[in-house]
DNA sequence: AGCACGCCGACT
DNA sequence: GTCGGCGTGCTC
């Protein structure tokens, strides 16, 4: 009776291929092995094995891989993220299975010398040398030693040959040296404190003995770990649907209610699956803390705890973030910088952390988005910090959110995950509301700092002379902050000189040829760029259309512009523009960034890189330049974003000895974001949007795309686009809401039918759409269908 | 991912 | 008349 093993290979395929074991092969699920496929050999792991009574057909397993098998849980995670992201299950496993790779296997492991005592058989002058520089016998890098004594390999090379140094394998640095929980730290404060014995499992051990009473019902979060909750609990079953399966009818997604129907907004596993027996603790838990709470010391110490506990601990971080500051601040509290997983990092040290995070003794690791995938032994507790970053998506391959699939695999894992944030994302919101994370608040400053006094400058009563940008109760503000020492930050998100160039005479708009956007004007590299594509041309001295000599102008201002008056507002000040096109490069801009943090500059003028990371501790004054930018854009989650951003830039201030404050410079004080900036209201902003949202008859957040069927006669594309509606089944995941608001439109002479269609995940909604379409009915004759996301919809 | 098959433009 | 573009399909 021979053994069937399912081999799940890492391509495009969503089943797994049966092959047969061949006599005397062992094999478990998770293991990793070679397989025919076609024509070559590839690898694949077993994803499940039974006995087949009959003889088969089957090919063979060539054999088992040398590698860590992959665990259970991570093995489920693939699944999971398979039928969640509507991705082929191999292309799941892609994620999690990276072979080690040739290029890392060819690196020559470390050679270092030291003399053997041996006198040289010969002696030349070089050779003298070298020997004078190895001196001692202490240890040398072999190209290190040949450079210092100024010879070539060669000689070095003749010198073992000859006996006189003896080479000694180095011992590779670890990779992930243990970190100290119990390191001597800073004292937290009694918030701190009280925050982070809320982080450690509920069934764990406490923090700190002596402090263990009974948990503020206010902190408590509603719902404990999420399924006692006497919250609604999510009625749509979860996992989500399993995918379509060909003939399978399925009734179509009752389109008038929708309310209720974005229960499974965010992964949720049921009960069963979600690593029953080891799941003490697991859930998720959201962390917010304001600026400058102290966040990061807060899960700090959730960290040091899963370390005590013998248990690896996973820092997920936006690639940005992941600095050399933030490892800093890691040694500082641990003793030892920890492992960082990036894409930078790779050949054998890459493979090698890999290596000693699926052996369970990398403890802890901080990383991007893809060491979520890290082959982990016992992870204990997962942190993902800057929740609401948008850089945890991934979109191109399999589309994922990192944060929600790291709330899964926490769940599968049994281990909690931390969301921390000073400005969680609408969504993690509403999933606390509804009690399904856990919802930790740190309200106040670390050290008693308070936050900012926020004020808004009504541009159309104070608004500055024309042609300038800063208004006069904002210069007041600076002046007044330049006098008692202190630094100042000027904020407008939007790089170069101006936004528009236009020649006075002919009224001609330099735009991208790529693009449809403007080219902004770099009066620095005294170009015309367009940000969107990078296209770039010299700003030409008579317009390229009338040919008119020096009448070009500027329209708007960017930061260099804003740089320019502030420098003829204080000229004797030090004054400096920080944007991700700092010249001279990102090293430069780091040694900057530092400089301005050590205090040697009066005003910084920046973009949103200056909203997060680096501190700044002398600075109290924040001037928001224009914050109604990014309020009128087409991006439902415009408002939101423009809040995080504005609260974030605004929460720099005030890190000093005396509080901050930040000035606002906007059209509209009374527009919902620029008030809640000014109440400090977040809460509430949020919960307005979602209403906003629930009115408008959307979900809190999801994505949204229309299927446009345009034919040149109206009711052929009404037809159609009313049969797409009815007959086709909607992907899963996917609804169909039906015929849009205006659902007919005349487009160049064609009749377009806007059917919108709505999901509440991170997916490839347009890629799906069109493998959906595939399998719908088809058009005939004149007609034509299309899928319209819009690439910024996600709500 | 590879590698095949397959149907429409510019060329020895 | 072919060479070749890369658009779907298949690999147990």
């Amino acid at each position: 009776m021979p053994d069937v093993a399912e081999i799940l290979i890492p391509l495009a395929l969503d089943t797994a291929y049966s092959y047969v074991v061949p006599e005397g092969l062992r094999l478990a699920e998770g293991d990793v092995v070679q397989v025919p496929l076609g024509p070559r050999e590839t690898v694949g792991v077993v994803w499940g094995l039974s006995h087949s009574p009959g003889g088969s057909n089957l090919r063979p397993v060539t054999g088992r891989v040398d590698v860590a098998p992959l665990s259970e849980p991570l093995r489920r995670l693939v699944d999971w993220i398979a039928r969640y992201t509507l991705a082929p299950k191999g292309s799941a496993l892609a994620l999690v299975l990276r072979l080690p790779d040739e290029a890392a296997a060819r690196e020559t492991a470390r050679v270092a010398v030291r003399v053997s005592g041996k006198p040289p058989a010969r002696r030349t002058a070089a050779r003298d040398k070298v020997l004078a520089a190895a001196g001692d016998g202490a240890l040398h890098g072999k190209s290190a030693l040949a450079k210092r004594a100024g010879v070539s390999l060669g000689v070095v090379d003749g010198l073992i040959d000859d006996g006189a140094l003896e080479a000694v394998a180095v011992e590779p640095e670890p990779v992930a040296p243990p970190p100290d929980p119990d390191h001597p730290r800073v004292p937290l404060s009694e918030a701190q404190e009280a925050a982070a014995a809320l982080l450690m499992p509920t069934a764990a051990i406490p923090l700190d003995p002596s402090s263990a009473g009974p948990l503020p019902l206010a902190e408590r979060g509603r719902g404990g770990g999420g399924s006692e909750s006497s919250a609604p609990v999510p009625s749509e079953p979860s996992p989500p649907p399993a995918p379509p399966r060909k003939g399978e009818e399925r009734p179509i997604a009752d389109r008038r209610d929708h309310s209720g129907q974005f229960s499974s907004l965010t992964p949720t596993l049921s009960r069963t699956e979600a690593g029953a027996g080891r799941g003490a603790g697991a859930g998720a838990v959201l962390l917010e803390g304001v600026t400058g709470s102290g966040k990061t010391e807060v899960y700090f110490e959730a960290v040091a705890h899963c370390v005590r506990a013998g248990r690896q601990a996973l820092i997920l971080m936006p690639e940005i973030a992941l600095t050399a500051q933030f490892l800093d601040r890691f040694a500082a509290r641990f003793g030892v910088r920890p492992a960082a997983w990036h894409s930078g990092i790779g050949g054998k040290r890459r493979e090698r952390l890999r290596a000693a995070v699926a052996a369970g003794e990398a403890l802890v690791v901080v990383g991007a988005r893809s060491a979520l995938f890290l082959p982990f032994r016992n992870l204990g507790l997962i942190v993902v910090d800057e929740e609401h970053e948008a850089a945890y998506k991934q979109e191109d391959g399999v589309h994922y959110h990192a944060r929600d699939m790291a709330v899964v695999r926490g769940r599968l894992e049994g281990c909690p995950v931390v969301l921390a944030s000073a400005t969680p994302s609408i969504e993690t919101r509403v999933n606390a509301e509804r009690g399904r994370y856990r919802h930790v608040r740190l309200p106040e400053r670390f050290g008693g700092r308070r936050l900012p006094d926020i004020t808004a400058i009504d541009m159309r009563l104070d608004g500055p002379e024309r042609g300038r940008f800063l208004s006069p109760p904002l210069i007041n503000a600076i002046k007044a902050n330049l006098a008692a020492g202190e630094q100042a930050l000027l904020f407008l998100n939007r790089r170069g000189y101006a936004p528009l160039t236009l020649c006075r005479a002919c009224g001609h708009r330099y735009r991208c040829r790529n693009c449809s956007t403007w080219l902004v004007e770099h009066r620095f590299r005294k170009a015309l760029v367009c940000h969107q594509c990078g296209y770039a041309e010299p700003r030409p001295q008579a317009c390229t259309e009338c040919g008119t000599f020096d009448n070009l102008t500027p329209c708007g201002p960017g930061v260099e512009r804003i740089a320019e008056e502030v420098s003829e507002l204080f000229p004797d000040r030090r004054v400096i523009v920080l944007s991700s096109d700092f010249p001279g490069g990102a090293e430069r801009l780091r040694m900057e960034l530092e400089a301005v943090a050590a205090g040697e500059c009066d005003i910084v003028v920046g973009t949103q890189l200056v909203a997060k990371g680096h501190n700044f501790p002398h600075l109290t004054l924040v001037g928001v330049l224009d914050a109604d930018i990014g309020l009128t854009s087409g991006d439902p989650r415009a408002a939101e974003r423009t809040f995080q951003l504005l609260q974030q830039v605004t929460g720099r201030a005030g890190r000093g000895e005396r509080p901050g404050r930040a000035l606002v410079q906007t059209y509209q004080p009374t527009h919902p974001v620029i008030a809640a900036l000014l109440s400090g209201d977040a809460e509430r902003f949020y919960a307005e949007e979602v209403m906003a949202r629930e009115a408008a008859g959307l979900p809190p957040f999801g994505r949204l795309a229309a299927l446009v069927v345009s034919a040149a006669e109206r009711e052929a594309a009404e037809a159609h686009g009313q049969a797409l509606a009815r007959a086709a089944e909607p992907p899963p995941g996917v609804m169909v809401l039906g015929p849009a608001e205006a659902p007919l439109a005349l487009v160049r002479g064609r009749y377009r039918f806007r059917l919108l269609v709505k999901t509440e995940r991170n997916i490839d909604l347009q890629g799906y759409l069109r493998h959906w379409l595939a399998r719908a009915p088809k058009p005939r004759g004149n007609l034509r269908v299309a899928v319209d996301v819009d690439p910024q919809s996600f709500l």
